[in-house]
DNA sequence: TTGAAAGCGGTACCAA
DNA sequence: TTGGTACCGCTTTCAA
């Protein structure tokens, strides 16, 4: 790695001060035309450009947020990334984009170097709170779509169980009473929104006792509903984890020759745009992901800036009942 | 914004110099045991965090690649990003993604920022080399999908033309003669893949004379292909400038009811995972997406290093065609 | 209009 | 094991 051309270089060989290089590169008033034009010069020539660093410690104004993410080819977390990443950029502030590949390891490794790299961060973690706790070393922290009890922590709280309960009643209502569901256990326990659809089959004196686990992913959702319909194939309709595991399962039926939604209906959860391009559409319970991760910069800057944060009920996302046509 | 805690105010609290905190910090060893303790904890209590620009400057080993996209939720990009992200990883970089919504004006705003936030960049621009080589200031640059002719930038070619020849052959050889094209077009000029699809179709004798335009989304795709059929009816395949649009002729030849592939078969181009879960699942001229975003990444480590750039050939993708059920 | 000097917040190297 | 000092590269006073 050749020398860094520095701002003291370009001085000398425009024979001028640093700080009229300074004012040159800046361009503030205050100087004389020519001289700024043969700093330009040399400083083209030399091929120079300031270090980021050095001026980052002088004007200390630029913000960077770090966005971790456990995949960003799943579309909802490319979803709420856009949202971030919008947030951010009407604020000016940077994102720097981990993904950490839904391993606790990746996870780890990234957090050790995110302490060193961003003002705060904000995003999806899987690690226990009070390992984040140790390793993030003070640094401002958002967690996505998971309650916190830290209180140097914040949540962005995903609430759904009214929108699972629009959609259980929406599918009583069309005459189905065997529904089934696909999760997507954490650490080998069901997930919240299975007790979501747990409480809302309750409510109509059904029981979710057709369950099948999947991994996040289309292939994950078709291998379920394939497992699950081998089980129980007298399930007419199934709700998934997410979007992404009810569109895999969506193709699972296609290839059993179950046809959507006459022989078999399909909810998801997220109401991403994936679903509007499978056929047939997916109905969901869909959450304005933008938002999810526009309030995770927001509350970021807040925590960053000692201000008061948003009140609970400001940091949650509420998901609704998205029919559209696999019910 | 209240004042920053900095090393200084750690040391004076726990009664040593800011290099014995230094020291604690950095898990240097040199220090006594209860020392470290006191400083740590004094750290804590003070909510310490580091300047990262001041560690910056004077350990300047920390590399961040800008990362420029039109649009983080068009999966293509997404995929060429994941390829990015995985391979700085791999090297310890950062990278910082911008999106520029794909307008020109954000591009320009993007490129001004960018200069001072990150050590080199990669993405797909779509302002005039003459500009970007101004504002751009020296940074080293690889353009995506693009050619160059500044020395200065690199560039990752997507070489398509063989890939589209095939599809054409594969369409003709299953009876195919009126073929039409959804284009992209870029500062209303035909795109390159226009380019090698007029060429493919006239080695059969066939012209190339059935052309749509539309916008880079799904919901283009959709009306693109309605406006063409509502012209030219007697088309019996599409070839797509890419997947995303593809995806959204085929949700356009459904709603017209026209089987596909039966009475209409569609290409796409990129082969993204996108394509496997539409149904049917699309033939596409397929890409290795990750090693796009990879290549960029490569090519600007040896931009930063000064070190010989890869040859012509190895900067290139080529792109085969991919069969699935949509032909 | 220009330059000298003083930091910004850390780390490295030395001497104590 | 500690602290003093120089310095990383740049911008911001303040004089000249």
């Amino acid at each position: 790695m050749s020398k860094r051309v520095t701002i003291n270089d370009v001085a000398r060989t425009a024979g001028v001060s640093r700080q009229t290089v300074s004012r040159a590169l800046n361009d503030k008033g205050e100087i004389d035309g020519s001289t700024k034009q043969r700093v330009l010069d040399a400083a083209r020539e030399l091929g120079y450009r300031p270090s980021r660093f050095a001026r980052g410690l002088v004007r200390q104004d630029t913000t960077t947020i770090g966005l971790v993410i456990p995949d960003l080819l799943n579309p909802f977390f490319t979803e709420v990334a856009a949202g971030a990443l919008e947030a951010a950029r009407a604020r000016g502030w940077h994102v720097i984009v981990y993904d950490t590949a839904g391993s606790d390891e990746e996870e780890r490794g990234t957090i050790e170097v995110v302490v060193s790299q961003v003002d705060a961060v904000v995003g999806y973690f899987n690690l226990a709170e009070s390992e984040l706790d140790a390793h993030l070393s003070g640094m401002p922290a958002v967690l996505i779509g998971r309650e916190h009890q830290t209180p140097r922590f914040s949540s962005i709280r995903i609430e759904g169980a009214a929108g699972v309960r629009e959609a259980v009643d929406h599918l009583v209502a069309n005459g189905h009473r065997r529904i089934g569901m696909l999760d997507y256990e954490e650490r080998s326990r069901p997930s919240i929104r299975h007790s979501w659809f747990a409480d809302a089959m309750s409510a109509h004196g059904l029981v979710a006792d057709a369950v099948g686990n999947a991994v996040q992913s289309v292939d994950g959702g078709t291998e379920a509903l394939t497992d699950l319909l081998a089980r129980r194939p007298d399930l007419t309709a199934v709700f998934a984890f997410n979007d992404v595991i009810a569109v895999g399962a969506l193709r699972a039926a296609r290839r059993l020759g179950r046809a959507v939604p006459d022989e078999l209906a399909v909810v998801g959860f997220d109401g991403l745009q994936l679903g509007t391009v499978v056929d047939p559409a997916l109905t969901s319970v869909a959450l304005d992901t933008r938002r999810v991760g526009a309030l995770a910069i927001e509350q970021a800057g807040r925590l960053l800036a000692r201000e008061p944060q948003l009140p609970p009920e400001e940091l949650l996302v509420n998901a609704v009942l998205l029919v559209r046509e696999s019910t």
